[in-house]
DNA sequence: GATGAATGAGCATTCATTCAT
DNA sequence: CATGAATGAATGCTCATTCAT
C-alpha cells in the first residue's frame, strides 16, 4: 500500500539513485566509453530520454556517481580517525579494515578505477578525486603518523607523506588487482591476510623500540 | 650508407616500430579510446590506409605495443635477478632503482596505465600482461624472498606471495600518480625518495636480526 | 467583481489569448522551428500538458496565431479605406500610415516574417495568408486606384495589380528589414521617412497631371 | 576520356559543388531547418560521411551556399554598374533587368530567402549578408542616384539611401513571391512587367524637368 | 606498396506528444 | 481541469575500416 500509494511520486525520488546504481553497474561491466546511455536507461528500467531528465549529459552521471559514492566513504574514514581513546596503530588497523570492506565489494573499488581509467578525459575529475579523495586521505593519515611520533608509540619519522603512500600502496595495487585481474582470474587473493600482513610489517618498522631484545621477536613466531 | 642504401625497404623495416612509438604518443597524450587511427597515422607520417598495411585494428596495435614495451622490460629484470655474486637485498633494491627509471619516464608507465583503464575491453590483453607481466614479476620477487630466506639473509618468511605483492604496492601506486594525477598537479613527488624509503622499511623488516639489540637502531637515527 | 469573481472560469476563458500571446513572444526571439512547446507553456504560466488541453500541436497554434492576428487587422485597413468623404490619395496615404504602425511593432512584424520563413513547411498557412491577407489587401489597394482613376484624381492607370505590388513593395522590403537587420543592426532606418517619401513619389506618379502643363508629360509616353 | 580519365581526382575537384548544389535544392524544397544531413548526402550521390570531409557541419554548407552564390552576383552589378558611356537611368534599367534574372531563377532567388528565414538562428549570417550584399548594393545605387544628379540627368534628390530601398522594394516583394507564393499558386505574376513599370514610374518620378514648364513643380512643393 | 576518398554503422542528445495521477 | 514524468523516434556527427587508384 505504501509502496504503491504514489507510484509516479515514489519513482520521480527514486529515479536518480536507481539511475546512478544502473550507471555504475554498466560502468563497472564495460567501462564508461563502451557504456552507452541506452544501456544505463535499460538496466534502470526507463526509456531512453528520461535519462535526460535526471542527468544532462553521461558525463554528469560519472561525476555524480563518483560524488555520491566516494564522499560519504573518505567523511567516515575521517570519522574513524578522529576517535579519541586508542592508539595511532589501532587506528590504522581500523583504517585498513574498513579499506578491506571497501576492496572487498565489486561495486566500490570499481569507482575509482573508473576515475584513474578516465582521468585523462575528465581532467576535472581528476582535480576532483585528487582534492577531496586522495588528499583528505593524506592528511589523515600523515595526521595519525604524527599523533602516533608524538605519543612515543612510533618512533620518529620523517617524510610523513612518502609514509602515508606507501602505507596506501598494497591497498592501491589490492584496488586495482580486484577490478583488472580478478574477473579474469579464478585463483583468489586473500585481502585480509594481504591487509594484515601488510599492517603488521608496516606498524613494526614505525613503532619506537619496546622492551630489549628484537623486535619482530612476536612476528618471527618460533625465532629463539 | 647501408642504411640509406635502400631507402624503400629500409622504411618498411621501420614501419612497425615507427607506427607503434606513434600510438604509444598518442594513447599517452589522449588515452586509448580518444585516439583515432588517423592522429596515429599522421604522427608517424603516413596516410590511413598505410597503417592496415601493418596492423590490421586499432586493438592490434595496443596488444603489439603492450608486447613489444613490457616484454624486453621483465627480461631484463629477471636477468638482473638471476646474476650470482650479490645478496638478495641488494638484487631487491636493484630492482626497486630499475623500476624507478620505468617510473620516471611518462612514455614507460603509460603503457600498464593503459593495461589496467582497458583492461574491460580487451580481457585477452589483461590475460595476457597478467600471465606475461604479473605472474613473471611475481615469481621474481617470491624467488628472491626465497633465496634470501635459506641464505640467512631474511628471516623466515611465510607467504611469499603476499610479500611480493607489499613490495609492489608503493610501485604500483606511484605508477598511477605518475600517469594520472602528475599531469594536474604541480607539486611533484619525489619518486627515488619514495622508494628508497620503500626499501628501508621493508628490508629491515624482513631482514634477520643482526646484532643483538634493536633490530631498528640504524634507522631509528640517534638510537644510542 | 465580474471579473474577478470565478477565476477558474475566467482563467479557462483567457487561456487561448494567454498562450497564443506567449507563442507569439517566443516565436519572435527564436523562431518557430527553435521554439519548444515546453517554452511556450513556461512563458504561459502553465504546464506542459495544459497547452495540448487548447491546441492539438505546434502547427495549431501557428495558424491560429496568424488568423487571430492578421485578419482583424486586414478587416480594420478595409474600413478605413471604405469610409467616404475623401479621396483615394488621402485613403492611399492613411493605409500606409496604418502600416507604418504595423511596422513599428517588433511583435506584429513578426507574424508575416513567421509566415514566410515557414510557408514552405507551412503550405495551407501559406495559402491561408495569400487569400486571406494578400488577396484582401490587393483587392482593396486596386480598388483604391480604381476609384481615383475615376474620380479623375489619378491618371488613366493600366495594371492595377502590378500597381498595388509596386505600392506595398517598399512596405514588405520595411518588414523584413525590420525583422531581419535591425536586431543585428545599431543604424535604424527612419520608417516614416521612408513611407512619406514613398507616398510622395508614388502619388505623384500616378496623379492626374494638375495645373496648366503636363507636369508629367515625359512620363505619359505619347504626349507631344 | 578527359573526363573519364581520373574520376577519383575529378570527383574530389568536383565534390564541393555538387554538395552545395544538392543542399541548395533541399533547402529549397524543404527549408534549412527540415533538411536531413542524410538527404543532401543522399541528392548529391554520396553517404552521409562523405558530405563531412568537405564541410564541417550543416551551418557550414548554408554560409558556403550564401558566400559562392550572392558575393559573385553583386560583383557583377557592381561590375555593370561601373562601367561609363552610359546614364544613369540606363544602368538602373540595366541592374534591374539582371535582377529581373535572379528572380526569375528559383534556385537563386531561394538563398535570399532562406537568409531571411534563418536570420535569427544565424545572426553571423544575417551580419554577412546585411554587409556584403545589402551595404554594397545600397552603395552601388546610392552611387547611382547621386552621379545621376550630378549629370542633370535627374532632380535633385535628397535621402539617397531611401530612395535606394525604395528602388529594391517592388524587387525584394517579388523575390518573396517567387520563393514563398509562386510554389502554391496557379496564377503567375509577369515579373517583367512589373520591373518595367517600377522602373518607368520610379525613374520618371525622380528625373529632371526636360519639357517647358517645370514638369516637378507640383512636387517640389515650393515651386513658384 | 602507399594513398586518401568514401563508407555507413553507431551513438549522444533533443523534443513533440501522451497519459496516469 | 491541470500536471509533468515518461516516451522513443528522429537527427547531427564521428570514426574504424575498405578499396580504387
Amino acid at each position: 500500500m505504501t509502496e504503491e500509494a504514489r507510484p509516479r511520486t515514489r519513482r520521480k525520488q527514486a529515479r536518480p539513485a536507481e539511475l546512478l546504481a544502473a550507471a555504475l553497474d554498466c560502468f563497472v561491466e564495460k567501462g564508461f566509453a563502451a557504456t552507452r546511455m541506452e544501456d544505463i536507461a535499460r538496466r534502470a528500467g526507463v526509456a531512453k530520454g528520461t535519462f535526460y531528465l535526471y542527468f544532462p549529459s553521461k558525463e554528469a552521471v560519472f561525476e555524480a556517481l563518483v560524488r555520491e559514492t566516494l564522499l560519504p566513504r573518505i567523511a567516515t574514514l575521517e570519522l574513524s580517525a578522529g576517535v579519541a581513546g586508542c592508539g595511532a596503530e589501532a587506528k590504522l588497523r581500523t583504517i585498513l579494515s574498513m579499506l578491506g570492506q571497501v576492496l572487498a565489494d565489486p561495486r566500490l573499488v570499481a569507482i575509482p578505477k573508473l576515475v584513474l581509467a578516465e582521468a585523462g578525459n575528465f581532467p576535472d575529475m581528476a582535480r576532483f578525486y585528487r582534492r577531496e579523495v586522495i588528499a583528505r586521505g593524506q592528511a589523515l593519515l600523515t595526521a595519525l603518523f604524527r599523533e602516533g611520533v608524538e605519543t612515543g608509540e612510533f618512533r620518529p619519522l620523517p617524510d610523513l607523506d612518502i609514509l602515508a603512500r606507501l602505507f596506501m600502496g598494497p591497498v592501491v595495487l589490492t584496488a586495482l588487482w580486484q577490478t583488472t585481474f580478478a574477473p579474469v582470474e579464478d585463483v583468489p587473493m586473500s585481502i585480509d591476510r594481504l591487509l594484515s600482513t601488510h599492517a603488521d610489517l608496516f606498524l613494526t618498522s614505525i613503532k619506537a623500540l619496546t622492551g630489549t631484545a628484537g623486535a619482530m621477536g612476536p612476528r618471527t613466531g618460533g625465532a629463539p
